[in-house]
DNA sequence: TTTTCATGTAACAATAATAGTTACGAATCG
DNA sequence: CGATTCGTAACTATTATTGTTACATGAAAA
């Protein structure tokens, strides 16, 4: 099964945004994502009904964001993606009639919990400087930031 | 995104085959799974070929389990499923060129790689033989075990 | 040995989710 | 006004999964 990689996508394009003074319009940005700007305005969209970004249209317009990134955790943009969704991995009913349906639906669903509240609490406490922080450390040893 | 619930159905019918002395059919577990018996048969083929079921033609035959519930751990029922995938979301390219990208999936990756080790440690902790005694105290209390 | 039952598997259709594309309306700036 | 840019609906393309049909293979029973 492939993976979803909207969370990487936006975070991509939020780091190039990082690195900028003006807006980036869509086109600009699915040109770094490699994909089109009708998809970068609908996953964007999001980010924008939560307040982590805003757009502008006309001349001069395109996306900035609405606050700094140190207040801006990996947790709030993946809430905004609107997929509350970690796992591939799943029970097959949700209102199982069958004891043994019930009995293993806890059993997984508990140990999913456990580690989907380990990721969350992760996200949290990651931010957007940090990861700009973490990427400038980055770019200092390997110039070739493009793409 | 719908969520894969092979892990689960697998879980489920085996958890039927345990309470059983004689052998199941494909037949039997389609109806107690609500699905088609060619569907159980390419599931319950990873499980025969990682040693954890056996199958028989003919009169009399069907699944059975090759070794003691006690001895079948869920990471065992889960890696034999052939779907080493536990997250939805996940890189956007593998080999990215962008230092911005690279720095994103390291960091999301390394979340997750966290995530899952938690997972898999408990999925390797719990038996089958576990999951029906578990299931053996719920129908205790609520005789209804058809579907 | 013939019949019946059951798995093994290939091939195909049905379903569903995601992503990509086109088109056009609305807003903004010069 | 005219160029630019987002907002959004509608449609197509792609892909993954699941369901179905069909038939071959093997095993036990009659």
């Amino acid at each position: 099964m492939k993976r979803n990689s909207r969370l990487s996508a936006v975070l991509h394009a939020l780091m190039h945004m990082a690195e900028r003074e003006m807006p980036m319009t869509s086109d600009d940005l699915a040109l770094c994502l490699d994909t089109n700007a009708v998809v970068v305005r609908r996953t964007m969209a999001g980010l924008r009904d939560a307040g982590i970004v805003q757009s502008g249209r006309g001349h001069g317009g395109g996306w900035h964001f609405a606050k700094p990134l140190s207040d801006i955790s990996l947790l709030d943009i993946y809430n905004a993606l609107g997929e509350p969704i970690v796992f591939q991995i799943g029970p097959a009913t949700e209102m199982p009639g069958c004891v043994v349906e019930k009995s293993v639906n806890r059993v997984i669903g508990d140990a999913l919990k456990d580690a989907e509240a380990i990721l969350m609490a992760r996200f949290a406490g990651t931010t957007l400087a940090d990861l700009a922080a973490d990427f400038r450390v980055a770019a200092k040893h390997c110039r070739a930031d493009t793409g």
